[in-house]
DNA sequence: GTTGACCCTCACGCAGCGTCAGCCCTTTTG
DNA sequence: CAAAAGGGCTGACGCTGCGTGAGGGTCAAC
């Protein structure tokens, strides 16, 4: 039973929040102090300690003070905050699944799919629809150890992905960096690349802005070499290069 | 040619932002009408709704009101920008990694992975350096075509494979919701189900309060049958195996 | 007793709007 | 043709979640 009592800016430096903030949330009856000093001081112990960390969760959570002091003073309040969390974050996920279906179907429309398609010979056209059924069939067999196998990776997975998808992108076009900038298979490559770099930026604007946007990055490559360099190593004619081909991909397929 | 101007109101309804925002944004020369009528009213052209979605972006960024006027109304500051957004992104990422890289190290000191290894023999300990070593090998052969077949599931993988993940789970716990549920199979599922949950939540919070909150969770999943029905079939004993489940997790290995 | 390092309470300021109020303009309706 | 309805305009104040003082007490050490 530590009974030690801790003063405001001990807590501030243990927490990480600022000493006006614990007043203020004193102020809102968020977080009292356990006791106060004859002088006024204020004195913290375990319990606020705890609180302030449930505070502190639901703020990054996005909740307002004043709900939050709702929340955690009605306890019989807790499911339906459970539920607000959880669904928010489902949402999250729903929105982003759509924005790639977007993603997706603007390509399509704007015929850069066509250019991709030579790439996918072989492969349907509904790549998003046979994405689902493979990962579906894959998964589906779903003894236990088989699935368990690649359990852990998943969570992992899903965001290496995205960095190793960029990753391998650049790698092919550093490979071909010394061919036409304007050729089919660089093109289609660039096209992918556009995508990846949408995927990091997020989706969000309009098309004309997003082309801005992604023609302008091609001469951030050239203007800093630490983007593009390897290992150290800085690489102006692939820089070049890559300015070259997303200019034209840009003026040809976006606009 | 479209000549066509717009009113406030119109702009608002179809941008989304409110009036008074667009009244906020002429004040602060960051959107100003291509023209007013003699009475005062403000007309918008194609070029402020391109502007106002330029603004939107880089709201939707972060940036500051202040900050985006500056770029956007000095296009030589256009390349700082980019680059902002660029490591902005790259930085989430990274964090993203951290914290799962964290929750691995948290499960395994707590004593968790040790639940989970039964299921993972066979398998490395590092199971995450595996994983990396697997997929360099995997995507090293940079032969084009091979890798293009992956190419265009990698993005939509990132995002499916995290709800995946957590109907896989869902899937071997249904299976198993007439066992005991603590016996060590479908705890280490749970195991897993608490890090699924506390990715879909991201991982804010100390130690404490996420026990909490997934305790929570299993009592939330019997008051509310929709988080647990399948094709519109509530579950109730499927609900109360995972409560009693998550229970005993909580107890026994979060405590 | 004095010097710092704390602590306190006002109180103002900031972004990014929401939300009136009070008045003018334009369009529709009777 | 006039009146009502529906926008639009400009202030101006309010709100949240703090940062950043000012002005002044308190506490431990020297």
């Amino acid at each position: 039973m530590s009974k030690r009592k801790i003063t405001v800016s001990q807590l501030s430096k243990i927490s990480g929040v600022s000493v006006r903030t614990l007043h203020l949330y004193d102020e809102l009856g968020l977080l009292k102090p356990c006791s106060r000093s004859e002088a006024g001081y204020r004195y913290y112990g375990e319990l606020e300690m705890q609180r302030l960390q449930q505070v502190l969760m639901y703020r990054e959570l996005g909740f307002p003070l004043a709900e939050i002091k709702r929340l955690l003073d009605d306890p019989s309040k807790a499911l339906e905050m459970q539920k607000a969390a959880f669904q928010e974050r489902q949402r999250e996920l729903d929105t982003l699944l759509e924005t790639i279906d977007e993603t997706i179907h603007y390509l399509k429309t704007k015929g850069i799919m066509s250019n991709l398609e030579f790439l996918y010979k072989g492969i349907p056209k509904e790549t998003a629809k046979t994405w689902r059924k493979e990962a579906a069939e894959k998964w589906g067999e779903d003894t236990v150890q088989k699935s368990e196998e690649h359990l852990s990776d998943l969570s992992r997975a899903s965001i290496e992905a995205l960095k190793q998808e960029s990753e391998l992108v650049g790698k092919l076009l550093f490979d071909l960096r010394f061919n036409d900038a304007t050729e089919p298979l660089v093109q289609s490559l660039i096209a992918r690349h556009y995508a990846v770099i949408r995927g990091f930026w997020g989706t969000s604007g309009s098309a004309d802005l997003q082309a801005d946007a992604y023609a302008g990055l091609g001469d951030l490559y050239v203007a800093d070499e630490r983007y593009l360099s390897q290992n150290g190593q800085s690489q102006p004619e692939f820089a070049a290069f890559m300015q070259r081909a997303m200019k034209y991909f840009v003026e040809r397929s976006l606009r």
